[in-house]
DNA sequence: AGTGTCGCCTGAATGC
DNA sequence: TGCATTCAGGCGACAC
């Protein structure tokens, strides 16, 4: 059994990476549970005092403890403890989960900064060179009320997030559609890219101020957070399987965005001439790139 | 309350 | 060659 990458942040281009959104954590929590769910957990190493926050001391000593099930709640990983407790593992900006197998041999690599140990030999280790990642132990029992989790918004692959939702939660707004989108006390998982991707599969402007959006532009847009998520976690488990087969680098799904990180080129499915539109768009917004087809997405709302 | 900006952090790429 | 600078972004903190 080779040792595995759940997911490792990759270039898309020479500028910009690929982040863990929704979709990538949803592969991590398949790949995790598939792995850990029924086994007991040996131990858990800690090579630093924290990420984001600090580690609690609780982390460290948790030992023969049999791990139930592994879920996902926004970009979180829940890894849910027979003891009634849960391991909350974010990913951040780059961080990346790998697995090794009974008879790999484990050596650390700069940036593990947890490696979890299984009763039967497997390891999953978490590596973060940022280190905006975050790994915690809480309650599970009453979870959706900590402190990380009581204000995050409906997820959007869920019975909660519909049209009739966001329309209310846009009202009245005038920051632009795309950060809000983002923002995860609206809906939770959209990052930068997803962003990105929806919006232009919705044909809306990323620049329209919230509240100007027509309903049929939120019900668009809606359909197509929901299309695009789902298509990028089926992408992300085919994938996984081809890697494990390789062992090579991963191809993933980052020959599927339309716009994300392709500025200058054609939108896909784009029939205007580029030497005109000058292709697609790069600005920023908030600090963060924004991709979008000019013409495609013209029109406020 | 809503909105905008900054800082955390490293690695890759670029500039002198 | 090598050192400094720039950029990427999830999310919390902070200012207005």
């Amino acid at each position: 059994m080779a040792k595995e990458w759940l997911f490792t942040a990759q270039p898309i281009n020479e500028r910009l990476c690929f982040m863990p959104e929704l979709p990538e954590v949803e592969t991590v929590c398949r790949g995790l549970a598939k792995k850990l769910a029924g086994h007991k957990i040996k131990s858990v190493a800690l090579h630093r005092g924290g990420l984001r926050v600090p580690f609690p001391p609780a982390l460290g000593k948790l030992a023969n403890v049999k791990v139930k099930s592994v879920s996902r709640r926004a970009k979180y990983v829940l890894v849910n403890l027979a003891d009634g407790r849960t391991l909350i593992l974010h990913l951040g900006m780059s961080g990346r989960i790998l697995i090794f197998g009974k008879r790999d041999i484990y050596e650390p690599s700069k940036h593990d900064h947890l490696v979890l140990t299984c009763d039967d030999g497997t390891r999953a280790v978490m590596n973060d060179p940022r280190r905006f990642g975050l790994a915690t132990l809480a309650k599970t029992e009453g979870l959706e009320n900590h402190r990380l989790f009581r204000a995050l918004g409906p997820e959007p692959l869920g019975n909660g997030f519909t049209a009739a939702y966001l329309a209310e939660k846009l009202a009245g707004k005038k920051a632009a559609i795309k950060l809000v989108v983002m923002d995860q006390r609206v809906v939770v998982g959209v990052g930068n890219i997803y962003a990105s991707e929806a919006l232009f599969a919705a044909r809306i402007d990323p620049r329209a101020a919230a509240g100007s959006l027509k309903p049929a532009a939120v019900k668009r847009l809606v359909a197509e957070v929901k299309a695009v998520l789902k298509r990028a976690i089926a992408a992300g488990g085919s994938s996984l399987r081809d890697y494990v087969q390789t062992d090579g680098e991963l191809g993933y799904f980052q020959h599927r965005f339309a716009v994300y990180g392709r500025e200058g080129q054609k939108c896909k499915g784009c029939a205007c001439d580029i030497e005109k539109t000058g292709g697609i768009k790069r600005i920023t917004q908030g600090g963060r790139s924004t991709f979008y087809c000019p013409v495609r997405q013209a029109g406020l709302g």
